[in-house]
DNA sequence: TTTGTAAACTAACAACTGTTAGTCTATGTT
DNA sequence: AACATAGACTAACAGTTGTTAGTTTACAAA
């Protein structure tokens, strides 16, 4: 197995700027500048500036989409899924804070790849919409509009990395354990 | 006062194409060619495409900017400001889908109103703090995390705009209770 | 009819874009 | 000592970018 750790490196700083001014507005000569090399030399590492996004993007999603296969496997209740579930995205997020970035808002720019993660997407929100539904045919969730709970709580799960590096001393269990609660049970005392 | 129809139907168009590809992704051709016209004429209405956004930013950061101005003079409890909040921004995001796209995911392309914009997000933010605090003090609302209370909120109001055009028979009065129940009470049974 | 003006047009600019071709250099292996 | 390779370099490309200058057209006011 072969180390490819200057193409990861290429991969990581594109990341970091990706995040701060998305994928379009930052060029080849932007990251190879972030390195100390010249724009040219990136192309003996990657194919394009598109494998970049593709990489990031693609390997996040699949992550989410294993971990979501692992948590309909556990056999605990409904709810005790939808805390594994922030865990997930605690987890994914709190070791790839920037490429959450490309995840969130640079997916519309990808080719090839576009139709293969909707697909993933679609189906990850098909897992989650299903476990909610459950957890209110058990009696487990309230039966209010079952897109409002599920748009609720993905969004907050979405923007995690837009919050996440702020909290340096960042404890991801406790983090999970409160936003679990606070997006289950919600705020009121 | 003059009618600026012109204008803003440039605006109006570059907003929903900057919703589809992000503003940088977004050239004058593309707006042009979209009006059926040419990207020299729209100099004679615009000044420049940062203009652009910086009009659809502004405007938009005002108006909530405004809303929370009267949420903080009305004299209600804390827990029913927070709902007056999610009423805000239920209104302006459906009367503005597509423009509430540019200002969570372009702000940062702004010159010289950057600095006036952050002014006016962190504000907002501060209020919103403050008056979830405020509950805390007066037990209206749980001891939890604050910061992890004000990120979970806000990161669902700032996502209303990824979801609301999908429901074409939109009640905003029915959203906005349905979500702040949800918001508040959570979707523990 | 003349004139003024709003708003489109064509043509062009300088800078920037992703990418390729071909070359040089350092390092380590035979 | 000879060679292979990884990984940098320079130079250049064809296309795209935001924007400007100057011109034409349509229409309403005088």
């Amino acid at each position: 197995m072969k180390l490819e750790t200057r193409k990861e490196e290429i991969i990581k700083t594109a990341t970091i700027l990706f995040k701060e001014k998305g994928y379009s507005a930052v060029t080849m000569r932007d990251i190879a500048k972030a390195m100390g090399i010249k724009a040219a030399s990136l192309y003996n590492h990657i194919n394009s500036k598109q494998d970049i996004l593709t990489n990031i993007i693609i390997s996040l999603a699949e992550e989410f989409t294993n971990g979501m296969k692992t948590v309909l496997l556990s056999n605990v209740s409904n709810i005790e899924k939808l805390e594994l579930i922030v865990a997930l995205h605690v987890n994914i997020t709190a070791t790839n804070t920037h490429g959450m970035a490309s995840l969130n808002n640079d997916w519309m720019h990808l080719e090839e790849q576009l139709e293969y993660y909707l697909e993933l997407r679609g189906s990850y929100e098909n897992n989650f919409r299903n476990i909610l539904q459950e957890g209110v045919q058990n009696n487990e969730i309230i039966n209010s509009n079952l897109e409002i709970m599920l748009f609720s709580m993905l969004s907050t799960l979405r923007s995690l990395y837009l919050w996440i590096p702020k909290k340096e001393d960042l404890n991801t269990e406790e983090l999970t354990k409160n936003l679990s609660h606070i997006l289950i049970n919600g705020i009121n005392k």
